[in-house]
DNA sequence: GAGGACTCCTATCTTACATCA
DNA sequence: ATTGATGTAAGATAGGAGTCC
């Protein structure tokens, strides 16, 4: 139950907040048991209004004042005001700590607005902050006793109630913006294959996606965008993992080679006046099994020990993607 | 060159859903 | 069988950068 009425909106600024004069009037004319709500909804000037206000209904009610358990005697600036409790209103998505605080969300309603215009003509709205310029602060009286399960329930039966009066589509778009889409698998198919075949869209491929898989066209360039996302992630992690096992067959080479060097070094001084090196000497790599040739002995195992540290100090990666992969492929 | 429209990328938030204790 | 906690995937948003006109 609520009563409407009119009534001065008093503001306390200041050290000392004197006491507002409708509160004593309110509690003269009702029980003690009130409490003292703010709604914020959209003014209804034409039909185009009133379709709106199928989204923006009901307006957003805030429990401003709890008369009875508060001490008459206590300053109104040390009321606790409820919208700070983040209950009443559900947290915005993607809106910064500060948003979230406040807990009402003006901007989400704009957008929910936008939506169903843009729903209407298909138009791509690039700033949806600029399509509903105006709304009416009403106050409203309701009696307290009821919880907040109770005003919320109410206002769900109002919605349902304006919602019935209401075109069907903008029932249907006013669930589906406010519940997260889930793609139907065949949806999802769709925009798979298309992906397959290009992976960013023009504008006339989105709009004739969209069209067909009866999304908005904002959904299918945001499914395309993540898409791209999500694939260069999952591409740079497969990366990843090769560079890590390339990184590890070079080590493990390394070390064999510098084990190598040390046991010619090593032979070379037993026996200085035999060691005559070849002109050429051929190796094998051990990874890709290739022989690779090379001028003198000296020269391949300055060769090996230049491969010593390949990651130490990289000035950019010296493979292709595709070599690494026909590297580690073929050992 | 300035500015608007548009697109893409990136980071992040939010929600639906699955899994598990 | 149910339920709450938790993790993950994916839809959605915001903001910056680049491009085109």
């Amino acid at each position: 139950m609520s009563f409407e009425c009119t009534m001065e909106l008093a503001l306390s600024l200041g050290d000392t907040p004197k006491p507002f004069t409708f509160l004593d009037k309110i509690q003269k004319r009702f029980d003690k048991d009130l409490r003292f709500c703010m709604a914020l909804g959209p003014v209804i000037r034409d039909e185009n209004d009133r379709r709106r206000s199928s989204i923006l209904d009901p307006p957003v009610q805030l429990d401003l004042l709890p008369f009875s358990p508060v001490p008459r005697n206590q300053p109104s600036s040390q009321l606790r005001f409820p919208w700070l409790t983040e209950k009443l209103i559900p947290a915005e998505p993607g809106s910064s700590d500060g948003q979230r605080r406040s807990g009402l969300y003006v901007n989400r309603l704009l957008r929910e607005a936008v939506a169903v215009e843009e729903v209407e003509d298909a138009a791509v709205l690039s700033s949806p902050n600029s399509a509903v310029s105006s709304f009416q602060m009403g106050f409203a009286l309701y009696r307290s006793g009821r919880s907040k399960r109770d005003l919320e329930a109410s206002l769900n039966e109002a919605e349902t109630e304006r919602a019935a009066s209401s075109r069907a589509s903008d029932e249907e778009e006013n669930r589906l913006s406010r519940k997260k889409l889930r793609l139907s698998k065949d949806q999802y198919v769709f925009l798979e294959e298309s992906f397959k075949e290009h992976n960013t869209l023009n504008l006339k491929q989105k709009l004739a996606l969209a069209k067909q898989l009866n999304l908005r066209p904002r959904q299918v360039e945001v499914w395309f965008q993540n898409r791209r996302a999500r694939t260069k992630l999952k591409q740079t992690e497969v990366d990843c993992e090769y560079l890590k096992r390339y990184c590890e067959t070079l080590t493990e080479e390394n070390r064999r080679l510098q084990k190598d060097i040390q046991e010619l070094r090593a032979f070379k001084t037993s026996q200085p006046f035999f060691m005559q090196p070849p002109a050429t000497t051929l190796t094998m790599c051990p990874s890709c099994q290739r022989v690779v040739s090379t001028s003198s002995t000296a020269a391949a195992a300055e060769a090996a020990a230049s491969t010593a540290m390949p990651f130490a100090k990289p000035k950019s990666y010296p493979f292709s993607q595709t070599q690494v992969r026909a590297h580690l492929a073929a050992s």
